[in-house]
DNA sequence: TCTGGGGTCCTAGGACCC
DNA sequence: TCTGGGGTCCTAGGACCC
């Protein structure tokens, strides 16, 4: 059966989030700029279309931005607020389509196929224009949506469709709507890759055409060679997933100025370690690998993981193995840092690990105790708020839990 | 201009096992 | 004593996306 596809995307999703949380302040302000401070070492997270209009991207240094367009107003991102924000449009989307697979905060994947009875004959277009109303109506979200037979379509339909559009190419029309682009609009084909492509004199979709997969291959490599050759001709077999699960979890932090006290980064790890403790058990995860990545100050990115023999979710465990990475890192490079992470992969669901029998022996690194204690710390934290414990303090036992306890939780 | 933070996927080499 | 080849896991790095 011929598929029915839509991206659902928002348009200028954090513009979008700061004006609804802030009337007053990012509401009233036309040219507005979402993301990092104008002095510190923040990059625009996203532009209203007006700010646009001076040359202002996202990703750019804010400094730079308000140089293209000095009457700016900056606003921080409103981090809380667009994930709520989009887990209502994610919702609403769910009351109105079978199928919704969220690819990222603000966008999503509809499949339609099948509905064409339960539509009474409406056309993709109509039913793309039909949810672009319900979900402003309901969420107060504008939306573009684009639409094809195949998710890569869809997707580059909607870049057609913004903002507030709607954008549906035809089934047997593929190939008429991808001969013009450039080759650089496909998803998937990024500045290095574009650069390897011009070289070729390859720009355009119709370009890559007339080369044979063999070529592609010879030029690009054996599976990035076929996967042009298909991409180009609009094939892409891939679902639209409802069920899709995560993979890792990461946090990191950019410093306001760098750092190079073996110490204080320390502290910094395991402020975010233990930031990203609760997260994994909350959706009951343990994970097997635990990575640190540093930031030196001339940019160089590093990163040391560890995978252990059996999966964790304590604070403590987390907390050893990214401290042992940690000293791993600065003792191949002790220059100023300006970014620490961390990231946790491998994901495994507790329940999972259980049943697989992984813990009949005792886990070497991660006691039944460390277990219990970032347990007891995440329901403080869920009752009296994050600020009643303090981070990276109850990680060590139990001596430490009753001396530090009373003083902590009165704040 | 001076470079955020959250992710996914791919590659390549080495270890290890059969 | 020297040797092949395949599969899987782990690690580091890079490309890419929003």
């Amino acid at each position: 059966m011929e598929r029915r596809i839509l991206l659902v995307d928002c348009d200028a999703f954090f513009v979008q989030v700061a004006r609804l949380e802030d009337p007053e302040g990012a509401g009233r302000a036309p040219l507005l700029i979402v993301g990092g401070s104008a002095t510190g070492r923040g990059v625009v997270t996203s532009a209203s279309y007006e700010a646009r209009a001076f040359g202002v991207r996202s990703a750019m240094p804010t400094a730079h931005a308000l140089r293209l367009c000095p009457d700016a107003t900056v606003v921080g991102v409103p981090r809380g607020a667009v994930g709520r924000r989009s887990r209502e449009v994610r919702a609403a989307l769910e009351d109105l389509a079978p199928v919704v697979q969220a690819a990222s905060v603000d966008e999503f994947y509809l499949d339609l196929t099948g509905t064409e009875r339960l539509f009474r004959g409406e056309t993709l277009e109509a039913t793309a224009w039909r949810i672009r109303e319900a979900v402003l109506r309901r969420t107060g979200i504008s939306v573009s949506l684009g639409g094809g037979t195949r998710r890569v379509i869809a997707k580059l339909a909607a870049s057609f469709a913004k903002p507030a559009g709607v954008h549906v190419v035809p089934p047997g029309g593929e190939q008429a709507f991808l001969n013009p682009l450039k080759l650089s609009a496909l998803p998937g084909v990024g500045p290095s890759l574009v650069e390897r492509l011009e070289k070729r004199g390859l720009r355009t979709v119709e370009d890559a055409l007339g080369v044979q997969e063999e070529w592609l291959q010879r030029w690009f490599g054996q599976r990035r060679g076929a996967w042009l050759y298909r991409r180009v001709r609009g094939v892409d077999e891939s679902r639209v997933d409802p069920h899709e699960r995560r993979k890792s979890i990461s946090s990191e932090r950019t410093f306001f100025e760098d750092i190079n006290d073996d110490a204080e980064l320390e502290r910094r790890l395991m402020k975010l370690a233990t930031s990203l403790g609760p997260i994994l058990r909350d959706k009951g995860f343990r994970a097997r690998t635990v990575t640190v990545k540093l930031r030196d100050h001339d940019f160089t990115t590093r990163q040391h993981s560890r995978t252990v023999p059996e999966p964790i979710e304590s604070n403590a465990a987390i907390v050893e193995v990214g401290r042992a990475l940690l000293d791993d890192l600065r003792a191949q490079r002790r220059v100023p840092a300006r970014l620490i992470g961390i990231g946790l992969s491998g994901l495994v669901s507790a329940g999972e690990a259980h049943q697989l029998g992984l813990f009949d022996e005792p886990v070497a690194g991660e006691s039944d105790r460390d277990r219990d204690v970032s347990r007891v710390v995440d329901a403080l934290a869920k009752r009296f708020g994050d600020d009643a414990v303090l981070p990276g303090r109850l990680v060590r036992g139990p001596e430490a839990t009753g001396r530090d306890g009373s003083g902590r939780t009165d704040g």
